[in-house]
DNA sequence: GGCGTATAATTGTCATGACAACTAATTTGT
DNA sequence: ACAAATTAGTTGTCATGACAATTATACGCC
């Protein structure tokens, strides 16, 4: 039926364009994983994890841009799933180091391919510049208005 | 203190991209709203509703880029806050038809010029062609990845 | 005209993210 | 060395968004 998109998009400002572009790309990726019970930013805390073993927790949340509380929340989740482990550290015994599990560098090294293939999708309407342009444009926009985190 | 941006953003893909620079924008429109008690995605459903008045629930989730239960979600938000109403409709009585209250309107007039502001905070470090370029890149996943809504 | 299907809206659940408050451990300042 | 301030992490609350299921009404077909 093909809904048409008739009178389409009546707000055309930045943010609510990348709001819905965000969400779109966000859903085209959570369907690519569904068959690792990943969501999209689980995938990223649990890359993050892998790629460097034995972070704190403080770390993890500002490599993956999340909050405290969310990354907390998002490695109690991975570690249900035994993806990751945590241990207490010897010097500070206030934070954890994170470790991914067995099965958590396995889903990684499976799951790695799905997050790179996602480029491919926007290659299917983007020149390859534009998409470096595209890119480009976002890192700008974080390291212009980060007024906190 | 500056956290200094050291090792930065080691997920470069698109998709992580948008999702921390959507979050920075929305963070600063917040702030900019925080007078009006209003989130930018209410913002966004007021605004819709108010540019059109008299249209059914249906309508305003696919103009605003919302599902179902979320635009009623966020209406019964603006309902309580008494800046818009509904009306039940005549022809069909499962639906309803919305429209901003005078307090609404007001609301609406007000606000305006500073979602209209958020476009002078990119100006600050993008150049116009590149803001353009951005708009139209973000639409063209918006049209291109439509797997559904 | 009535039954089956489609549609508008609501409700419920879960994940994420923002924010505030809190706990426990560590560091600072004197 | 001890109190005050800082830091790492957790918990709670709320808004948004995705998804599934439900209710009520309307439509279509026979």
């Amino acid at each position: 039926m093909e809904n048409g998109n008739e009178q389409d998009l009546p707000i055309l400002s930045v943010g609510f364009l990348m709001g819905v572009a965000y969400r779109k790309l966000s859903a085209v990726l959570h369907h690519k994983l569904r068959d690792y019970d990943l969501t999209p930013e689980q995938w990223s805390v649990l890359y993050t994890v892998d790629q460097s073993q034995g972070l704190i927790q403080k770390e993890i949340a500002e490599r993956s841009h999340k909050d405290k509380p969310t990354t907390t929340r998002i490695l109690d989740q991975l570690e249900k799933k035994g993806l990751i482990h945590k241990q207490v550290g010897e010097n500070d015994r206030r934070s954890f180091l994170v470790f991914t599990t067995e099965k958590g560098k396995e889903v990684t090294q499976a799951t790695t391919p799905i997050e790179d293939s996602m480029t491919d999708e926007l290659r299917a309407f983007m020149s390859e510049p534009e998409i470096d342009m595209l890119r480009e444009l976002l890192l700008r926009i974080h390291h212009h208005l980060g007024t906190k985190q």
